[in-house]
RNA sequence: GGGGCGGUAGCUCAAUUGGUUAGAGUACCGGACUGUCGAUCCGGUGGUUGCGGGUUCGAGUCCCGUCCGCCUCGCCA
């Protein structure tokens, strides 16, 4: 081995000396071999061929010139094709001209020799052409292929890095990184289980587990103090383009803490990942609760890089005409609400405001009443005629400008909360707000306060918003210990001792101070209307946990996939997961879900029911 | 369960009002080219227009059904 002038790499192999994402000039003259992928190739005639070869580090020329290389390397060389797998030993030397694209462009590998080590078949997906990316049936068919691809290794990497940041923070205050179990039982939560059926036990069926919650609580009974985990969770619900039916957490709980403990150790973690990942400075999280975030963003998960926050000019619109306004009014819990669009009237045209009807009708609202703000403190289109004695007092509610568009939501609270809070979002696209230089990148904030109890009026009984171990606000235990389950407004009014960090307008992590006193508990089975018996046949295990000195102590969980994907910059589930399952639930690499011989359901006891 | 978009060469896309032999780029094959780096130039192979049915002299195009993928409402504490 000749000596060399840098370290060895800690890839190196029996293939490699170094990666192709490691040569600098500092490497010239050295002899080394390089493994990888033909990425691309360039026949310069007879004498002359480059390729560029490429793994999972990055991509480095490789040249096979008359001059240097033996005539049978050159002739191999010549018919390498890409996605070959290949591995060459040359000689690092200084290009005649750099290619400033690449970190490796100042430096050639010179081609002494080279080993076809498996030549492909041809791709149905080329890795090295972005411009052109395949359906999204041909990437996750073909997986192998497309996890290829510079960004998709690139994902693959910061979600590595997002575990390995996560097992040392978290390691570093002192949490015990504990498995729970996949076969479970099936749990109270509000997703639907899949399940596995006994083959010893018939007729019985464990449930896969929807979050390792009544383990790590249990967890905290044992003593354990601080529990972390980075594991899948299933829910057997319809996707969307950042739910997958597999999912990972990173789950903990500590014992001994309030909701201040908790919060303080997963700001730290996101201060951490943030800094580690993207050398960004994540501030001290603002808190909102959960009142005020519906009321002016009408979201749980208000993204607060623009503004655009939903005003209530219900007791404007009472003086109108308007029977939109006034008809809303009417209703129980009717408001009328208004969102004040900087410079609208510029962008958003009648076109786009009709739109703006036919997308509030997906969330139950009639449309979306629009007037624009012109000189003069006048209104002027849209429903102008119906405001306009009213146009200095909702101008100056609103600090509207001219130029200004002002759009309306006039219906029950619920429905004027939900389909402004979702225009909201669909204005701040249309303005690009997001686009603009000044815009901020990052908001973070903590939101709290949820409401324990949601009264449901089709089942006539109250859920759980967060779960049913979730602890009443220490500010609330009194109310909540009286609180009689007719009393609807009030049982409403308890707040938790939940919360949520959200990142840009997602929820990225939630929990809460869990229960650990019996007669809370028994209180919110009681306000749940779960009788005794329910109670015990569904989480008795937890219960029994319970009885015996119970610390007080909370936790919460973080999404990872979504994590990752604000991290690596990516909107959609699937690209932060090697291999993710289709919107119907179906991995396409693999072919599955599929049937199953009947032998193998005879084992199991079971018999399909499904006719087709 | 509902709404929307899409499926044409290995891949990405085009194809006028329903009308000639369904085209282009790329990949692949062959040829030219000694400094390329999205190489370039010349030539070539490559099609059950997702599948089934219908209307029509004639269907990639219109109609019905169906499968698949994506977005979304409901759903998902």
């Amino acid at each position: 081995m000749p000596a060399t002038a840098t370290r060895r790499s800690p890839l190196a192999t029996a293939y490699r000396t170094h990666t192709c994402g490691e040569l600098r000039d500092a490497h010239a003259g050295e002899r080394v071999k390089l493994a990888g992928w033909v990425h691309a190739y360039r026949h310069q005639g007879k004498g002359l061929v480059f390729v560029d070869l490429r793994d999972r580090a990055g991509l480095t020329q490789v040249t096979f010139d008359m001059e240097d290389s033996p005539a049978d390397v050159l002739e191999a060389g010549s018919k390498l094709r890409q996605e070959d797998a290949v591995s060459v030993e040359g000689i690092v030397r200084i290009k005649e001209s750099p290619n400033p694209k690449l970190p490796t462009g100042k430096i050639e590998v010179v081609v002494e020799s080279v080993e076809v080590l498996a030549k492909t078949a041809p791709p149905p997906l080329l890795p090295s052409d972005d411009d052109t990316l395949p359906s999204e049936e041909g990437r996750l068919t073909n997986r192998y292929l497309d996890l290829r691809r510079p960004a998709m290794q690139r994902i693959l990497q910061v979600r590595h890095e997002v575990g390995a940041i996560a097992r040392e923070y978290f390691h570093s205050i002192g949490f015990l990184e504990v498995e729970t179990p996949i076969l479970c039982k099936s749990t109270p939560e509000g997703a639907l289980d899949f399940l596995v059926p006994s083959r010893m036990n018939p007729g019985q069926w464990y449930a896969l587990p929807q979050s390792p919650q009544l383990f790590k609580q249990i967890l905290m009974v044992a003593g354990c103090d601080r529990y972390f985990q980075i594991t899948k969770c299933f829910r057997d619900e319809d996707l969307r383009a950042d739910r997958q039916p597999e999912f990972t957490q990173i789950d903990l709980e500590m014992s001994f803490v309030t909701r201040e403990d908790v919060m303080r150790a997963m700001e730290g973690f996101a201060r951490k990942l943030w800094k580690n990942v993207l050398d960004v400075d994540v501030p001290e999280l603002r808190r909102m609760t959960y009142r005020e975030a519906m009321d002016t963003y009408g979201i749980d998960r208000p993204d607060l890089r623009y503004g655009l926050e939903l005003v209530d000019v219900s007791d404007i619109a009472r003086r109108t005409d308007f029977k939109v306004f006034t008809g809303a009014l009417e209703k129980p819990r009717g408001v009328v609400k208004a969102i004040r669009v900087p410079g609208g009237s510029h962008v958003l045209t009648r076109k786009i405001t009709d739109g703006y009807t036919e997308f509030v009708k997906t969330f139950g609202a009639g449309g979306v009443p629009v007037t624009k703000v012109v000189e003069g403190g006048k209104l002027e289109g849209g429903v102008a005629k119906f405001l306009e004695p009213l146009a200095t007092d909702l101008i100056a509610r609103m600090g509207a400008a001219p130029g200004d568009t002002i759009l309306f939501g006039a219906d029950t609270y619920s429905v004027v909360t939900k389909s402004l809070g979702e225009l909201r979002q669909k204005v701040a696209r249309d303005m690009k707000l997001l686009d603009a230089p000044s815009a901020p990148k990052w908001s973070f904030l903590w939101v709290v306060d949820f409401p324990m109890f949601e009264w449901d009026a089709e089942t006539s009984r109250f859920f759980a918003m967060h779960h049913p171990f979730t602890a009443p606000s220490p500010e609330d235990v009194g109310r909540f210990m009286a609180a009689d389950p007719r009393e609807h407004d009030t049982v409403e009014s308890i707040v938790s001792a939940g919360y949520d960090m959200v990142v840009n307008g997602s929820e990225i992590g939630g929990g809460s101070i869990r229960i650990h006193q019996q007669d809370v508990q028994k209180k919110v089975f009681h306000l749940l209307g779960i009788s005794e018996e329910e109670a015990q046949a569904k989480f008795s295990f937890l219960l029994e946990a319970l009885r015996f000195g119970a610390p007080p102590h909370g936790g919460i969980a973080f999404g990872l996939d979504r994590l990752v994907m604000h991290l690596a910059g990516v909107d959609n589930i699937r690209d932060v997961i090697a291999f993710p399952k289709t919107q119907t639930g179906a991995d396409l690499m693999c072919d599955c879900p599929s049937p199953v011989d009947k032998a193998q359901l005879d084992e199991l006891y079971i018999k399909s029911t499904f006719a087709g």
